[in-house]
Order: C-alpha cells, then structure tokens, then sequence
DNA sequence: CATGAATGAGGCTTCATTCAT
DNA sequence: TATGAATGAAGCCTCATTCAT
C-alpha cells in the first residue's frame, strides 16, 4: 500500500507532514483555544519543530483558518452523507437532528473552534470561501423538505430552513458547548453516554413537535 | 497629611473600588477570553493599579470566578423577576423565553464567560457554591409551571424541567453565542434588531409547539 | 551626596533605572546596529530585565530614537559650548571643526546610531521634534560667522550655513564611520592617536582653504 | 528525461546562475543591512532556492564579501576609466570629484555595503585581497596629478594623495549616506536632483579651493 | 489603601544552515 | 545542479505576580 521506505527515515512527505501539523493544530486550538494554543503545543503533538509549522502555514491565523476549514468541512461532508433529499420529511428532519446531536458530541473540537471564532467576532470565517459557503447545500436540501412536508400537511408554516437549522444546530449546539457548567449546575453527568441519549431523544422530539403541524387547524 | 476618613466612609470606598474593579473584568474577561484578558486591562478599566487588584482578588482566578458568578447572578435575578408562577403556563414559558433571549442579546457579557469557563471544562463554576445553586429556584418553578400546564392540557408529557430550560436556553444561547459565524454562513446580520426580533418570535414559537400537547391523541 | 540608602537593595528609583537603560541602549545600538541590538544585551548591559526595558520604552524602536536623541543632544551641547559667536571667523571655523571632529572620534556611537537611522531612511528622525530642530541653532551661529568672514575679506562669497557645515561634518563624519575600510585599502591604522591627529590638521587645513577668500579677486 | 547540455552552455549556466544570485545579494545586502539581510530574501529575488545559494557561496559571510568586492570594484572600473592622468590636474581633480560624487548617488548600495562593513569593524575586507589592494592605482594616479598641479603652481604644498581622496569621498559619501537625517534636520529634499546638483558644484568648489595654491604666498 | 517598579517565564516568529531527494 | 523540508537557536514582546515604597 504505501510506498517501500525505510522505517526511521525522515520524513520528508510535504503533505503528510502538512496533514500532521494540521491534525495537531485542530487538537491543540480545541483544547486550549485561540489565545490559550501554543504553536510548541502544535509542534510537539505534530512531532516536527516550530520553524516548520511555519513553513507551512506562514503564521497562528491562517493555521487556525485550515483547522477551522477542516473542523467544518467534516461537518458538512458527514451531513451531506444522509442523503435527506431520498428520505420522507419527518425521518429526514429526525435523521440530521440525530446526526448533528452525535457529530458535536463526537467532535468537540468543533464546538471549540466555532466558539473561539466567535469570541474573535467571525473575522476568520470571513475571510474563507470555503467556509461562507459551506451551508447553502444544506439549505437548500432544506428548503426541499420543508416544502414536501408542508405538502403533506406534516410541517407547520412560517418555518424556513435557515430557522429550522438554527434550532436543530441551537439544541445540540448548546448541550454539547455548554455540557460543563449545565451539568454542574443541574447536577447532572452530561458526559454519561445514558444522559446524551436521553437528551438526544428529547431534542429530537422537542423538534418534530416544533415544526409539526397542528391538526384541526389552518394552516 | 491626608485627614482620616470616619470608618463608614472608608468602608464604603472600599466597596466601591472592589466593585469597579469587577465590573472592570467582566467586562475584560468577557471581551478578550480567560486568556486574553490582561490584569493590566483590568487595572486600566478600572482606573486603578495592577497590585489593587491582587489587594482584593488575590488573583487570576479567583477574579474570574467572582466576574462569573456576578453575570449568572444578575441574569438569575432577571429570570427571578419574571413571577413566572402568576402567570398562566403558556404564559410563562413564554415570558420566560424572551427574557431569556433577550438577555442574552443584550448582555453579550455571559455568554461569553460561560463559553470560557466551559473551555476550561467547568474548573472554576464547581468551587462556587452561589454558581452552583443558582438555577434551583428557577427548576422548581418550572416544575410548577409543566404541572400545571399538562394539568390543563396544554403541554404534552414527558418533558423534564430541566429538558425545558435546556431547550429554551439553548436556542438562545446559540443564536447569541454563535451569531457572527451564523451571519456569516447563512449572510444575515445578526446584529440587526429586525433580524433579532424575527429570530425571537421565532423561537417562542418553536418553544410553545415543541411543548404543546397534540390534541386528538393520547398523552 | 546621595540619599542615604542600604547599599544593597533593590533599585526602586524611576530616573536612574531609566537612564541606565538608556545608556545601555546607546552602547548596543551603536555597537550591534539597530537589527543587531538585542534587547537581552540592552538588559543585560543595563542589569535590569529585559521586561523593564518595555516597562520604560515600550517598545525597541522608541529605544531607539531616544538613544539617537541622546547622542544628537549630546554633540550640539558640544558644540554649542563652543562660543563661536564670540571668535574672530576664522577661529570660529578652526574650532567647530576641531571640535566636530575631535566628537566624532571620541563618540563613535553617534556616527553608529546617524548610519543606522540612515539606513532605515530616517523613519525615525522623523518623529523627534527635538532632532528636527537640533541644528538651527548651529546654523543660526554659522550665518553670523559667514557674514562676519565675508566683511572682513576672509570668507569666499557663495557659501551657505549648511553648505559649511554639510563640508566640515562631512570631512569628519566619514573619517570616523569609515575608518576601518579606510584604514585597510590605504594600509594606515587610523585607530593610532598620531594618524588621528595628521587627519585632522588636514581637514582643518582643507577646510580653511575651502572657505578662504581668494586674494585679488573680485568677491 | 532532460537533455545533457554541452558542457560549454552547462558552464554558461552556471556563471549566470551564480551571477544572478550575486547581484540579488548585493540588493538585499544594501537594502537591508548585513543583520537585515535574509537568505531567503536573496533566494527570492534571484529567483532560486536557498539551497543553491550555499552551493555556490558556502555561507552567509562569504556571499557579503563577494557583494562588497563586486561594488567596490564596480566604483573602481568608473574611476578607472576616467583617464585621470591625460587631463590638467585642476580638470582631473574635478573630473573625480564628480564622477565620485555621482557614483554615491546613483550607487546607494556601494555605501550601504560600506557601512555595514565599518559596522563589522572591516572584517571582511582584511581577508579580500582584491579590496586591500584596490586604490592602489587611484593612489599612483592621484600623486602623479598633485605633483604635476604643484609644479604649475596651482595646488598648494603639503598634500598627500591618500588625504586628497579621502576629501573628496568625504565629502561626497556623507552626502549620500546621511541623506536621510540632513534633509531631516536641514529641512531639504536631498532626493530632489536640484538640491543634489546644487551640492555636487559646491563640492567641487571647496575641494578645488581646499587644495589650491594660494597666490602671493611661498609655498 | 494604593502605586508601579521589577522579574521570570513563556509564547510568537524569523532565520542560517543542513540535508534528503 | 537544484529544491525545499526540516531544525535549533535566538530575538521580540507580553504578562501574572511580587514587593518596596
């Protein structure tokens, strides 16, 4: 599979190098954030030394962008993996709040790096294409739910996709971001794996109830 | 040279730089992060010296902590005001959630304290017996209120207060938390009253079908 | 003389500390050039930390144009000590340019820190009023001397304040700033007090004869 | 894959490669200092990799001598082709004077490698034959001149070819070197070409005056 | 009670040089 | 001959904390 090479050489693979670092780098600016993230703690997780961390990625900002880029990236490829377009309305909203719920609890770096941007106002967000666009897929499957199930008289109206994503992302945004002053001050274990499925269940619930559309009603 | 102060006088001095300074770091901690803020950048804010702040705070931490545990105070407070046992559940649930919101708009503060001390995995909120207590009144409230409510047929069954205030923050919680980067992916200004006005109605809507009972169908 | 102090405690005295950071700083800027100067030399040269050094000059380049003040200051108080005004022209010129001379040699910081500001395009010179307005003095003395010497037959017609002053600077700055590749290709030590005091006789010579009227010839 | 080339081109290549290089060092040296100056600034402009700079120039130190020695002969071959000795001597001395004079000018990088050399306390320019030994004719010419202008009676006594040049280059070299802080402090434009022409006739001037013979006087 | 002088440690970044390819 | 990946050392600067006054 891999190319025949001695064991101990150096490495010398620019891209699986630069994929090194940037791994590192998704860990360490999770874990102790933009201002807290040392690049010798980047460096040592990545096992090359500073200097070339800089090599590659020239300086903290831009490598926070790649890592960022990537964090969401992953995000968007998982969610774009449900194939919410094939399925009915009802089970495709179930199926990408379920996903969305398990990929931050999974995924805390996530979180974390979302967090950091938005301490620094978004101005990373904005300067990558990749990430300002990152969305409108999604959207857009959306959009074509929400239509097929108002047709079915399944979806309340008034809801528009981008609401509806805020709310799905806002629970389990929330319950992951905030897992430790919430379950102090709840005394609860929010990382017990029985408590996240309990939460989970109920999030997806409080969701379907959100949008459902009322019986006996006009819509 | 300079002439005694009587003592109540001095004492309420006292209080007074004590408090400036802790308003000077909420504001500090708030707008550079835990890591970010500077005790220099306190110490300016609050038009004192760096060693006054150690005179009353000790230090770092402990300064985090008291700047915390004044943010979850006031909005406690805020909640607390709200009489929500008076009023009918629907009511209630609503006013509740625009408070909420509301709060977190306008006091950008919190939520930002809160995402630092979940950065560091809830380190500080567990030393604080205040912080630690502080949602207890406002869960029992909320048990009242879903009695109620269910007795009345008006909200379904199954939900947990803690389940209710988890979702009503939430959705607050992130659409205030996450706003530049959600303005960014999804090209509103969230900073525009018009768009926070609509996002609120929004979620109070969102809340009150996610709990509503479904008429027609057993509970 | 000195307040009495315990001959061992700390420094807590704002102006020496401060002026031996500036002394220092004059010292290793003119030795190791402004991108050779290490803050760490300054520091250690000044035996205080290099913190302090940012506590009093916040950053390297105001250390910088305070040491370039400095040394300036220090050659036009020279030269202002020099009472040309009160001298006959001719010895008025003899003596400014001894003096700028002697100057030069026994303060080869000045030559260093003028090269180094020169070499950044004086983007700092800029900045100091003081510098800006070091020399009108100087040229102010100049002109009264030119004229004395032109009424008195002594002093060539066409020759202005700067113009004399940019011809005995001149002469005597490069002597100094070039003596090592001058001392090479011309096979002279001019670190040795004899070749010194030669050169400078030259200079006085070329200068005297540079400005002298010409005898029967019309002015 | 590639070609062999014939050697001859193969050697072509190689001289101008190394050529390239050479002349980008001599930018950047000039431009930025000897600290200032980056390998990397050098590969940039000359268009190859940091490597090959060590190919041909082994390290840092070698490259600034050959820099050095490429301008200082560059300012010889103009002075060389003066043909100083076929001119009356008050035509030769003026024809240096401005040729030199011209040269700083249109040469900023000669001074600034200069500089940086007397920074260094002339320590490359001990180990480079080519440098030590370049005046050597300038200085055969030179006494030549001043012998044939005493023995017309038109220079004075007591001049030394070495103290002559060292005048003239006085003069014209601090000019162009402390460009920056004269027009600072003198409030000119020493960039614009009038103030420059202005200085370049009020040189010849005074070093034409400064070695003059003085009429009716013994020699 | 209050100041700010002083330190030491740590973090970002640059860079000359080496060396595998 | 040529590239550029990789390192290690060094340099600028910030900052929490201490402490003399």
């Amino acid at each position: 599979m891999t190319r025949p090479k001695p064991a101990k050489e150096k490495q010398r693979d620019r891209e699986r190098t630069r994929a090194r670092i940037l791994m590192a780098a998704r860990d360490v600016f999770a874990r102790d954030g933009f201002d807290g993230a040392a690049m010798e703690s980047v460096a040592r997780e990545a096992g090359v030394s500073k200097g070339l961390i800089y090599h590659y990625f020239d300086n903290r900002e831009l490598l926070f962008i790649e890592a960022l880029e990537a964090e969401v990236t992953e995000l968007r490829h998982r969610q774009a993996d449900l194939e919410l377009r094939t399925l009915d309305p009802v089970a495709a909203v179930e199926r990408l709040t379920v996903a969305t719920f398990d990929y931050f609890i999974e995924n805390p770096r996530l979180i974390s790096l979302l967090n950091a941007e938005n301490r620094l106002e978004g101005q990373f967000i904005r300067r990558s294409k990749v990430l300002l666009t990152a969305y409108d897929t999604l959207i857009d499957a959306l959009e074509d739910i929400l239509k097929r199930g108002r047709a079915e008289r399944k979806f309340r109206d008034g809801i528009t996709p981008v609401a509806l994503y805020l709310s799905i992302a806002g629970l389990c945004f929330h319950f992951s971001s905030n897992r430790y002053t919430l379950g102090a001050v709840f005394r609860r274990s929010f990382a017990d794996p029985e408590e996240t499925r309990r939460r989970r269940a109920e999030i997806v619930e409080f969701v379907l109830h959100g949008i459902a559309a009322v019986p006996g009603q006009m819509s």
